[in-house]
Formats: structure tokens, sequence, C-alpha cells
DNA sequence: CACTGGAAAATGCCGC
DNA sequence: GCGGCATTTTCCAGTG
């Protein structure tokens, strides 16, 4: 019976899609757990997490800037036909 | 000097701790975009994205709906005297 | 002078707008502690206050639980084609 | 019978302070939806939202502790070799 | 007074 | 591109 076949394989392909999903979020959960835990090391450490938070979010913003530079770089290398060039700046 | 050394440990310590959580967070959003990744492919094979988020959270919540039982049940025993009483269900 | 003209509006606009922010949350930190005195009150009166925030947090719960169901039936009667049928219900 | 008397008496005051508090809550979040508004509003006069809630948080934390807490970030970026990096950030 | 847990705020993400 | 929603992060009050 084709309609049941069908809808019998659309199953366990979500199954399969629900179980990949939840596996993934179980790692998520279980790193953001050993980041929770470096935060508790630092505080024991007498580090002020609070700070160290905002240090490491600057840290980010600082790249992600970076990148958008470097996306813009590209931009303008390749429109002056020369995409590879800066490879090597890295 | 004393004071330096000490000073240079706190720098090498920070160092290390702002790497270790940059590199988990790296991790944690390479997750993210394994799992951005399957919802991409379920949509592919013609699942509805929003409603697999849909089932998804509610297995979830059922799950942190058992856990919000047994802290209420913590509560109640508590209020009635008997804080260990549950210790061995775990 | 225009610019001069729509800068000093934007000014006199931003000044307005934060006035009010902070005006509002004024008014919500002190609702805020009028909770808290209703819970000395209560605490007064020989009630355990952490059950009664647990009693309060349930029946918050079972309402957003009501919510979410039919936000769950509203994603279901879209995916089957039926997106305003239970506009009534409201 | 002294017991029940007593027994519905509590149950007449839990209502009344459950229902004080959820009433309590309820203007709270009204409030809140207030506040929300008025940032859609702004936003619609042109003005970046993120940066208003910004203002209104520097605002709300007092000067002398502000530049606590810019010291102390100022010696974490040092320590990390990025003495310029929040130039920006403010 | 430090810690934990829960509320509030902020950010990011998805679909339209 | 934006508005709304969900997640994440931050903050704060209560507790021991």
């Amino acid at each position: 019976m084709a309609e049941k076949t069908k809808t019998t394989f659309a199953q366990g392909q979500l199954r399969a899609l629900v179980e990949r999903i939840e596996r993934l979020e179980e790692e998520k959960k279980s790193i953001a757990g050993d980041i929770k835990e470096v935060y508790a090391e630092a505080k024991a450490n007498g580090f002020d997490t609070k700070i160290l938070r905002k240090v490491i979010s600057l840290r980010k913003k600082d790249a992600s800037e970076r990148q958008e530079e470097e996306a813009l770089l590209d931009v303008y290398l390749a429109a002056l036909g020369m995409p590879e060039s800066r490879e090597a700046a890295e």
C-alpha cells in the first residue's frame, strides 16, 4: 500500500530527525555546562566573572568587526579582479 | 620580585581562562550550526520546520515539567519537616 | 538653519523618550516593591513564602501552558491550510 | 469546630494574598508592555533602540560604579595585551 | 555574604 | 528587512 509505505517512511524520517536534533542539543547543553564550570573556576581563583564575561564579549565583538572589514576588503579586491590576493595576509 | 611574579601568574591564568572559554564557545556555536543544518535538511525533505520545532520544544517541556514536579515535591516535604525524605529517589 | 533645527528636534524627542521610559520603569519598580510587601505580610501571617511563591508560579505556568496549547493548535491548523479557523475562539 | 474555622480562615487569607499578588504582577506586566511600546515608537522615529537601551542602563548606574568597572576592565584587557580594545565599546 | 534559582532584559533567528 | 518569537544572558532577590 503506497500511502502507508510513504507515511511509515516519513515517520521513520521524522523520528530520526528528532533524535539527531535532541542529541545535538544535548551536546550543546553539555558544553554550556563546561563553560559555566570554567567561570566557576575563574571565580574560585579570584577573578570577577562579570568583568570576565565583558572581556569575552568585547573580544567577540572585535573579531566580528574584523570579519566585516575582511568581507568588505574581499568585495573591493573582487571588484578589482583580484579575488585571491589577500590569502597570504591572514 | 614577588608582586611581578604574582601579576604575571594572574595574567597567564586569565589568558588560559579566556582561551578555554572561547574554545568552548566555538564548539557550542559549531553544534548550533549542525542543528541548523538538520532543520534545513528536514525542510528539504518536506517537513514543516515550524511544527518540527514545536515537537522538539514540547518534548523538552515534558522533561522540564517532570523536574518541576520533583522540585515542588521537595518544597512540600520540606514544609512538612521531612527535608531528606526523597534523597533515595535520585 | 534646517540641520540644527532637525538636530534640536531629535534631541528633544530623545529626551522625552528617555524620560517616559524612566518614569515607567519607576512605576514598575514601585509595583515590584508592593509585591514584596505582600509577601512580607503573608510571612507575618504565618504563611511559608517559598510555597506561596511556588503556588503563584504554578498558576502562572498553567496559564502559559494554555497559551502554548493554543499556539500549537494554530500551528497545526495552519499546516492543514486552515489559518483563520479559530479566530472566533479568541 | 475550631480547627475547621482556622483552616477556612487560612484558606480565605491565602486566596486573598494570591489574588493581590497576581493583580500586582498583572499591573507590572502591563507597564512592561507600555515600555515596549515606547521603544517601538522610538524606533519608528528613527532611533536605534539598542543604543537607547544602553543609554537608559548607563543612566541607571551611578558614576562611581561605572568608573570602578571600567578600571577593572582595563586591567583585564591590558593583561591580555588589548589596551585600546574598549574605546569603541561604550 | 556568597550561592542558587527565578525574573527580566538582550540578542539572535526564523518566517513573511 | 522587519516584526515576533525563542533562546540566551544578565540581574536580583531570597536563602542559608
